[in-house]
DNA sequence: CGCGGTCATCGAAACGCTTCGACGACTGCC
DNA sequence: GGCAGTCGTCGAAGCGTTTCGATGACCGCG
């Protein structure tokens, strides 16, 4: 294994002055380290992981827990769990995974051994334990979602009640006076935080416009794509022609197998929103409007946080809602009488 | 930040008595460890990761490299993820994410840095570009499958030849003579390994048998409902009665409906066997003759050889293949005239 | 009683890096 | 020509463990 001190004995200097060089933290002459570069190139030098970890009270990771329940909804989480990988290794960080049956376990040994610099907590619950140990723990901890009592974290999330006064608005401008919100599962309801909150801004922004709104489940603790259909049909005999899809890709299809059927042209006879979608809604067979869930956004965002939290170690925990999007892809047509 | 020191004070010993009772490499009284214990406990001590590194050149942690191209089945991977963190947690090791685009450079600098004590590589392809880096690599790899040049790697999967030979055999014992492979996705075979090795294992053995053998793919990109059904159709019209499945779930259901509508009993009219399915397949519409695919066992052994060849430096590199398993759900049905 | 042998414990030397304070060599100014 | 100020570099002190060799206490034996 080479060594700091190989590198610095072949490009002739002292091994501070190639840790500068590598640092950047005090200057080198252009000639030094010119020389300690070559060196360290053919060397093939890494710095030691532990020695750096002892000596600079730096890891370089970031800690991510996900409790990966039974019901997570498992794309949406791998295309979490990459952006954030993605994000943090742009940063200069890598990710060790917590997946603990008991988050807390994982959590307290992590910190309490100085493994990670910071955690992320991916998969957030209404009641979430993690709140509570985010708090006891001097490392800095980013949550992506928003616990109900977030009082003291630092969150990061969609804006879902923001995105649901958007889906609503659309439609109200549209000259829509009845709704009909496709949403998620059940328990995902009981489980989750933020299909609530877009719920939430939907009803709370229908009455404000005087819109009518009827909200379905799409299926108990799995997507059932009868359950969404019936929705569909129920709505349409009630002559509602509006909705706004709040699930997997699967849904939409179903909502628009049943309006196909029913012989109803999407941007034409009736308006379909697809709101906080995180696949590509674009691969849907008929564009969509969308407003989307961007993963790498949230991600991005998180680690961000956390580095910030690290340079100043003084910053104050808040909530940052990430504003609503609207892709427009003509799928919101005018109300007919 | 609590010390070694701190706790050796506490317990009135020296900081080389503590670390010998916290690892019991060397024998300490019960007394002097009852009280060293204590003290870890009030103290709520936690060894420091970076120095334990440092001295101790273990980091007790795993690297695992997961390309995570589109083409991935998220659930499945999901479980092997999950498996291995398990599986390591276990044996007191966590786990780096590698999911770097270039899954060299990844692995390259964990290991030139010490980060890890081992790599383990999940969904491996069949030319895959890490089974050179881990040639060269000191650190001990373990691949989670089976690339085509697995000369010199230490590979750990469930024997997919052995599982197709089973398959049919079931079928041909029970009298049939024509069958179907309902298989993956068309890019499967030429991005993985393990369609064609279950592909070959019925080839095979249905050529030993004297097996009338069909072969079709269910889907292009992804997996196609509509395709899988017209290869049951067409296999039907052509008289087959037995089909072995490996796909995923979506895939089962299709061609339970597609069985179901021309009123064909599993177990009585019709034979099915699922092969290498790494899902509950007890949540179908009918229970179905498994040969699972258990990512839990396949993550296990991987570990256990990633522990053992840290353990004997010596131990040789080779393929270890799991033997499959039979888990008879009365879906075979004797072959009619 | 003294001697070799356990057994439990201790002190000190790594491990490879970061970082602080110091120092010499210049430069430019009075 | 001497002095303050830069700039680049160096030596050494940690960082918190593990681990090796040594030491002292105690035991049983001749």
């Amino acid at each position: 294994m080479t060594t700091i001190h190989e590198v610095a004995e072949a490009a002739g200097v002292s091994i501070s002055t190639v840790s500068y060089a590598l640092s950047g933290k005090r200057p080198v002459s252009e000639k030094t380290r010119r020389r300690i570069e070559d060196a360290v190139q053919t060397l093939g030098y890494e710095p030691d992981a532990g020695a750096r970890m002892l000596a600079g009270r730096r890891t370089q990771i970031f800690g991510l827990t996900e409790p990966l329940r039974a019901d997570t909804h498992a794309p949406t989480h791998m295309a979490f769990v990459l952006a954030t990988a993605v994000a943090a290794r742009r940063r200069g960080y890598d990710i060790l995974l917590l997946t603990d049956e008991q988050a807390s376990e994982g959590m307290n040994r992590v910190a309490a051994s100085n493994l990670v610099d910071a955690i992320l907590v991916l998969d957030v619950a209404p009641d979430d334990e993690r709140a509570e140990i985010a708090r006891s723990l001097r490392s800095p901890t980013v949550f992506i979602g928003i616990p109900d009592d977030a009082h003291g974290l630092t969150c990061v999330d969609l804006d879902f009640e923001g995105a649901g006064h958007l889906a609503v608005d659309r439609l109200a401008d549209a000259g829509h006076t009845s709704v009909t919100l496709l949403g998620q599962t059940a328990v995902s309801y009981r489980k989750s935080n933020f299909p609530r909150r877009l719920l939430l801004g939907v009803q709370d922004r229908a009455a404000q416009r005087g819109v009518d709104l009827d909200w379905a489940t799409t299926g108990d603790t799995t997507t059932d794509a009868s359950a969404v259909r019936a929705a569909a049909e129920l709505a349409l005999s009630r002559g509602v022609r509006a909705f706004i899809v709040h699930a997997v890709g699967d849904v939409h299809e179903a909502l628009l197998e049943t309006l196909a059927a029913h012989g109803l042209s999407v941007g034409e006879d009736v308006s379909v929103i697809s709101a906080a979608a995180s696949f590509d809604t674009s691969s849907l067979a008929v564009p969509i409007d969308t407003i989307p869930l961007i993963p790498q956004k949230s991600c991005e965002l998180a680690v961000d946080l956390a580095v910030r939290h690290l340079e100043e170690p003084g910053a104050p925990a808040q909530i940052h809602l990430i504003p609503p999007e609207y892709h427009s892809a003509g799928s919101v047509a005018p109300a007919r009488e």
